[in-house]
DNA sequence: TTTAGCACTCTCCTTGCCGGAGTGCTAACT
DNA sequence: AGTTAGCACTCCGGCAAGGAGAGTGCTAAA
């Protein structure tokens, strides 16, 4: 059925979708008609236009106003009809010399998802997957209180992670020294799961029970990784949103959205199918999976560190997007980041 | 000027801040003249009011509105007539079990910050100054990349830091351990401030060429320490300001202040008075430092690590607060945070 | 000094009206 | 058979007029 449209139809269609995208209006079939160069009269159009709302791309908001594509609408256009724009070569270099610079990872990662933001005027996400999945570069134990004990961790690609140990008995400096060599040794090079695994496998033996530093490394080290960690969130240019009228207008809208920010869990959920995908991923409104937030769209896409997906970068924005632009600045951030994260 | 007010003016006051800021309209002598049990009619009331509004506390909209407090009016209200509401057994309770909790002290910080959010309806914010003059319970070295180090500092209270060390030539793993515990070693029980004037004398003593591995310990300290980091913010709750119905309606204003709400300094320099005094601070819109938010009242207070002030914690929201309510609710938060840092 | 009374002002809501934009349908045209 | 001109119709948005409501300031009396 969508593939049942000749090509005046879609060219209509890709018309009314993008006039919609930059006027935020209901468009009418005179715009249209003058928009094809006067090729097809006003009439015309109109009766397209009904055939298109019939098979259910467009909507009127009432009667005697103009079109207004629908979430389907949308689809169609971004599946088939949509001509990317090449970014600008000033936003590539604004971008690269954002995630290009010195810092903390989590730093540039910020960086780099406010400046997409501000080219996009969109709030831009970034989340980091729970490191789970990622190669461990070191790891190091240290005090942090009476009884209590924290273990940081440098994943390859330079993400920091801590967690702390709590109610642990009091061990002398070079104890600790010991116990965190033995552990850094160990870990280096394997991922968090398989450095649990080799853990449990290790306090199984039986050396584990006479050695005294490896008992402790052993147990302190599987106390630390047993529950799994949450992984990371990052929005950045929540303000860029009331650029975008639909936001500006509609109060609850927009409190609905500011709340969802406030959930990690929520933002997980919204951009997890970019995750585990390569390609970018674009749900619009009713398709993403999050149901507080049914008239919104997600562009997002995965980055990786070496081959496997550590995380994903995205924007969040009304369904009227300008998607032939957002997409290529979505994947173009996506794979600074990639490239951010392998010659680290 | 301020105090050449007899008692019967500042009850007429203290009825229309109070009912302005259950409102939020212009308060009409009418109004006050009920509230105050009758006891004088309207039109005497009106007197009053126009007193108040010549001494510049009060103005009204428009001829024929009620009358509105002026900042001038709130910060009387609030320096001479608020009777402080006592905080609900409730309320205290869900804080502390915020604060008490389990967990990483950033953790922790965010969750009071977050309740405390929802129990005012303003936004809250909390930030950790630049740690300089916390003391160190101990630091660590590790391996972050080719030619990067990372240098990770825990702080009494268990507030925990890193930096990058970029371009450092590669080190064995053993060396690195040896360079990491003596500059521990070195830290433990001194701020950051010492620590680095500690290595700097150290530096320039003869000994540091000879020993390898102090000489190390010393130069990456010494690179790491040079500049000073900046401290953190952490908002929680923007949501809640679209409770003010001086946010939702004005896109504008609301617009302003979510673009203030990403810059750190910004923030900084709304709650820095805060962090130096010692009791609770309260600037009303014009008042404060800030040229971009004329408009807004900060409720903030300093909480401190034993007896240096390491931060502050506070609500951010329209001049309009219920200041009786959240100002109790702020200084809870903040002495919550300040036995927070006291054991661990 | 307080208050009742009154005229006045201003906002806000409702109502009614008009113009503009856009549609759907029909009949004529190619 | 598809396209288009013409036309009647619908709906929104803006604007003006009018009335209700809330509140004020002033004056004169208690």
């Amino acid at each position: 059925m969508a593939s049942g449209m000749d090509e005046r139809t879609t060219r209509v269609l890709r018309h009314i979708v993008e006039d919609y995208i930059a006027s935020a209006e209901p468009v009418g079939s005179r715009t249209i008609s003058k928009k094809m160069g006067q090729t097809l009269s006003p009439a015309t159009i109109r009766n397209i236009m009904a055939d298109l709302e019939e098979a259910g791309y467009l909507a009127q908001p009432h009667t005697s106003a103009g079109r207004v594509p629908t979430g389907a609408g949308f689809r169609y256009y971004i599946d088939h009809l949509l001509s990317r724009q090449t970014l600008a070569r000033g936003e590539m270099d604004q971008l690269h010399r954002a995630g290009e610079g010195n810092g903390p990872a989590d730093e540039l990662v910020r960086q780099v998802s406010r400046l997409l933001s501000n080219l996009a005027h969109q709030a831009s996400v970034v989340v980091v997957s729970s490191p789970e999945q990622q190669v461990l570069r070191s790891v190091s134990l240290m005090r942090a209180g009476v009884e209590r004990i924290l273990l940081v961790t440098v994943m390859r690609g330079g993400w920091v992670q801590h967690r702390l140990i709590e109610g642990e008995p009091d061990l002398t400096g070079d104890e600790l020294e010991k116990i965190s060599a033995y552990l850094n040794e160990m870990a280096e090079g394997r991922t968090l799961l398989q450095l649990r695994s080799r853990i449990l496998a290790e306090l199984g033996k039986e050396k584990a029970r006479y050695d005294r530093v490896m008992g402790r490394a052993l147990t302190m080290g599987a106390r630390a990784l047993a529950d799994t960690a949450p992984g990371e969130v990052f929005i950045e240019g929540r303000a860029n949103i009331l650029e975008q009228p639909e936001f500006a207008e509609d109060v609850h809208r927009l409190k609905r959205i500011l709340r969802a920010f406030e959930e990690k869990s929520v933002i997980f959920r919204l951009l997890d199918r970019a995750m585990e995908s390569r390609a970018i991923q674009v749900s619009v409104g009713l398709e993403n999976t999050v149901e507080e937030l049914p008239d919104i769209s997600v562009v997002a896409s995965g980055y990786r560190q070496g081959v496997s997906s550590v995380g994903s970068i995205g924007l969040i924005g009304p369904v009227r997007m300008d998607y032939s632009r957002v997409i290529p600045l979505v994947e173009y951030a996506a794979s600074l980041l990639t490239t951010m994260f392998e010659d680290r």
